[in-house]
RNA sequence: GCACCGGUGGCGAAGUGGCUAACGCGCUGGUCUGCAAAACCAGUAUUCGCGGGUUCAAUUCCCGCCCGGUGCUCCA
């Protein structure tokens, strides 16, 4: 695997540094609220990164932390009158429905940042031993900058101007320079405190990754992933955390998730185009068409996520699955003359995977490893409709899609089942009013009516009843069902 | 303002110092079909934000400008 590392600014070779599984962090969500798509894109990118090195051969061994104690959590869950513990437990249970919406795989280790207290005390009274970490007047304790001289290696930042001892009470916190920052918060009155041997407080934002990566990887780890504003300050601040306290190098290599636009513009709520997974899923898009979208630019593309752009990936999901079906459930006639060997249809599954692997080790190509399949997929249909596929191609067209799947997980079509989880949900939560009529008005359908309706009109069709037969077509298709008739019988899908 | 990314057809996007500028979607025409759907075939950017430069040759390298994004203390 070639892939981008920020820290040095070159495509190197990401490979686990001990022989066994790659040890890898990435930055999960502070639990305060729905994740929305710019969340998921770095998700589901990181997700493609290990689908890879697992296709690959390379075992994963992914740490992902949930932070689920911060200013944002204590602001609204004082502002809905919860404890802290059942404010976050809400987000953290959406979260992972969302996740499985979207098939993102499960990190190996979760970790929740209220649950390691005792890590990043015991990291932080490291860095005070050496008088890196110091103590504010109010308790709070603070990460003396001056002391980690390559401080902005990630981020490219020169902060040689800093001088220490220069007293700037930038907030209502006091610390010796302006850009030291806090490991750990004193309390403030109401707010949800621990009591350590650092004093009454709860931890900075930045400490916790440090002590959990540690904990679960090493000093030392292979990867460290999140989105692009993490860069600075968040990795800049672990990296002097950890690298400080251990005189190690904390990730050797970083990843970093480009953000994306929405309809050409930065996504935000003012500007009205801020969208959670739910939003999108209500509407009537389907999960597999958002992964799809969020996954088909590379991860250093800034992409535009429009609607445009997501309706043309339903279309694309659901024209690989045709293909599957067709592949797999077409009899293709035997092979006339059999010399032996490999048949053209063969030569061009192998290379399609080929192809495939080799843009996704290329810094995680997934818009050329599209192509290959897509390329594959036109050909192959072709030759179908020209006579001239066969039974013994089957196997390694369907290899090579399997093979794809291992990574865009798209084609298996769990669609229907988190709309209707996500109607369920909406209807508890009073949200029912958001759906897209469309997609309530197939909500009570089951695929036994359909099926039934179904074969109403293949009989009506065998009787040439076309009239009938067109009549329950439309039928369905107002309950957004789509017919598609072939030798092998009708096969109906979803819209 | 400073730093770093990016601007490729109607939309999303790959890519390269010189071969017909991938792929997906859309659109137009055709084949197939009871009609559709699916699938296939053909067509759909003389051109890669704008201006200048380097070069035998630039979309690809350099400079300037315009536009978008990110960071500059807690937003993936």
């Amino acid at each position: 695997m070639q892939l981008y590392n920020t820290l040095s600014g070159q495509v190197e070779t990401l490979a686990p540094s001990d022989g066994n599984a790659l040890r890898m962090y990435a930055c999960g969500p502070t639990v305060y609220d729905f994740g929305h798509i710019g969340n998921f894109r770095t998700f589901l990118q990181v997700d493609v990164l290990r689908r890879a090195m697992r296709l690959l051969g390379t075992q994963v061994r992914h740490v992902m932390n949930i932070t689920d104690v911060d200013d944002k959590i204590i602001r609204n869950a004082t502002a809905a009158g919860m404890d802290i513990d059942a404010y976050t437990r809400k987000y953290q249970e959406a979260f992972f429905e969302d996740l499985d919406a979207l098939r993102v795989e499960h990190p190996e280790v979760v970790a929740r940042a209220t649950e390691h207290i005792p890590a990043m005390v015991a990291l932080i009274e490291r860095l005070a031993a050496q008088d890196i970490a110091y103590r504010a007047e109010d308790g709070s304790w603070y990460f003396r900058i001056a002391r980690f001289p390559e401080y902005g290696k990630l981020s490219k930042k020169d902060f040689s101007g800093i001088t220490d001892g220069a007293r700037i009470d930038v907030d209502e916190y006091e610390k010796d320079s302006a850009r030291d920052f806090a490991l750990w918060k004193a309390p403030k009155p109401g707010e949800h405190q621990w009591e350590t041997a650092l004093g009454p407080g709860r931890p900075g934002w930045h400490i916790e990754c440090s002590a959990m990566a540690m904990q679960y990887l090493g000093e030392s780890f292979d990867l460290h992933a999140g989105g692009e504003d993490l860069m600075f300050p968040h990795h800049e601040n672990e990296i002097a955390q950890s690298e400080s306290a251990t005189h190690r190098t904390f990730a050797r290599h970083w990843f970093h998730v480009r953000f994306l636009l929405v309809e050409g513009r930065k996504m935000s709520k003012s500007e009205g185009n801020f969208y959670t997974l739910r939003d999108l899923l209500l509407r009537g898009y389907k999960a597999s068409a958002i992964r799809m979208l969020l996954i088909s630019a590379p991860y250093r593309q800034q992409l535009n996520f429009t609607f445009e752009g997501l309706a043309a990936e339903t279309i694309a999901v659901e024209r690989l699955r045709t293909f599957r079906d067709r592949i797999a459930q077409t009899r293709w006639p035997t092979r006339p003359t059999t010399d032996g060997g490999a048949s053209e249809i063969q030569h061009v599954a192998r290379e399609t995977n080929a192809k495939f692997l080799e843009a996704l080790t290329d810094d995680l190509n997934t818009a050329r490893a599209l192509a290959a399949i897509f390329d594959m997929v036109r050909f192959v249909n072709a030759r179908g409709d020209a006579g001239q596929f066969f039974a013994s191609d089957q196997a390694e067209v369907l290899d090579a899609l399997a093979q794809f799947d291992r990574v865009f997980a798209v084609l298996e079509d769990h669609d229907a089942e988190w709309t209707r989880f996500t109607l369920d949900w909406a209807e508890r939560e009073g949200k029912l009013d958001q759906a897209a009529p469309e997609v309530l008005a197939t909500r009570g359908v089951t695929d036994t009516q359909i099926q039934t309706l179904v074969e109403e009109r293949d009989q009506a069709k065998r009787r040439r009843d076309f009239k009938r037969a067109d009549t329950i077509r439309n039928q369905l298709g107002g309950m957004g069902i789509l017919l598609e008739d072939s030798k092998e019988g009708t096969r109906w899908k979803r819209k």
